[in-house]
DNA sequence: AAAATAAGTGACTAAAAAGTCATTATTTAG
DNA sequence: CTAAATAATGACTTTTTAGTCACTTATTTT
């Protein structure tokens, strides 16, 4: 091979393909046992892998939890930078934003369980706290950006901070209630009608 | 002492004493580690009790949280069956339902805790969904049964499911972001405006 | 094609937590 | 006061899970 290191040596590829085969078992082993339910042993049977493998990637169930949640984060927060059309106002913010976390999580059931769980981890856990609270700060801190330039009378931050907690807290929330309250397809049916409401609403406590 | 049974006798005043310092103890940790992380003798250890104790009182962890969501449940539909003045339309019901909950939360931190996770687990064990999803549905319903005497022009049930798990959901939510993304007082402070703005959207929903 | 390097493995040890039970302490009945 | 009954105990065994490492397999280098 040429002496220039091209990054993509057999080896290496095939180190990447095991890193996200690991990444992949282990959000789905998440998503149905819980976080703390699931064990190293399910996430590499899951992966077909040993479990020396998983130690050889990452140094224990916490970091490659930190790593699915920025994953997770990095996409959730790529899909609420892309407007289909140019927003125009408050109104249109919000409305992609529900969008966007609706068709998120109707998509990534997994990934919901992650974030949900990895929400409250935060709140326990204090070692966790330094490396998790990175993407959720973020994640608060892209919804803050997308609603700024429309709020327009008074920067005020507190506001738009307590706007992006209510976007946040509402899907989420929404979303675990309607998982026990209504069957399968009623949940895609509901979230629209709700989400009108819910845009006025916000729109008018922005500008208030 | 007299010959019919009292069901007050020391041993037994006793038992359902220690019974409570295990739940009390129970609560407290989970609201510290979270309901997975927590271990028996955590518990047992919070309580000043032997290891031994709690398998007296309870067949394992599992019982113990069902019990302590059921109680935190009855608690909380308990408050929500309370108005202070007699509810005249469906926006006075909604402002109840929130106040109700923030209340709740705001003084039962760890009531948020266990619910919180209470809710989540719901989806991942199926063993746990025949004792834990009365509870969780039983609350539903009480919203729903508050909710009813105004939804006057059908009595469309679907909606007020919704609207059930729309509120359920916003003050879950929005409590679970807002303890990362706001500091202490902040908190208290910030469901207040929005609560208006939330009663209005979700009351227009119930109408429209 | 042999040596060197890197990735993967799973039987193993170590640690942690669950769950048991013979024993002790407390209360009641005779 | 003594025996029977009920509650509590914590050292113990069992089970589960984390984490390690000498070894195998795959690739690259010389």
């Amino acid at each position: 091979m040429n002496g220039i290191d091209t990054l993509q040596n057999k080896p290496q590829k095939r180190a990447i393909k095991t890193r996200l085969k690991l990444m992949e078992a282990a959000l789905a082993v998440f998503g149905e046992y819980g976080v703390d339910a699931a064990t190293i042993d399910d996430i590499t049977q899951r992966a077909g892998l040993g479990k020396g493998t998983f130690y050889r990637h990452f140094s224990d169930k916490r970091e490659i939890t930190t790593c699915l949640v920025e994953d997770a984060m990095t996409r959730l927060m790529g899909m609420l930078g892309k407007f289909s059309i140019k927003p125009k106002s408050v109104d249109d913010v919000l409305e992609h934003l529900l969008n966007v976390h609706y068709d998120f999580f109707l998509n990534n059931s997994d990934e919901f369980v992650l974030l949900f769980q990895g929400r409250l981890l935060l709140k326990l856990e204090r070692k966790i706290s330094q490396d998790m609270e990175g993407p959720f700060s973020g994640y608060l801190e892209k919804i803050e950006s997308l609603l700024e330039p429309f709020v327009t009378v008074k920067v005020d931050i507190v506001r738009i901070r307590r706007l992006a907690c209510a976007v946040a807290g509402f899907v989420f929330g929404f979303f675990s209630f309607a998982m026990i309250g209504m069957e399968g397809d009623d949940i895609e049916t509901s979230l629209k009608p709700l989400r009108q409401s819910f845009v006025k609403s916000l729109s008018a406590f922005v500008a208030g």
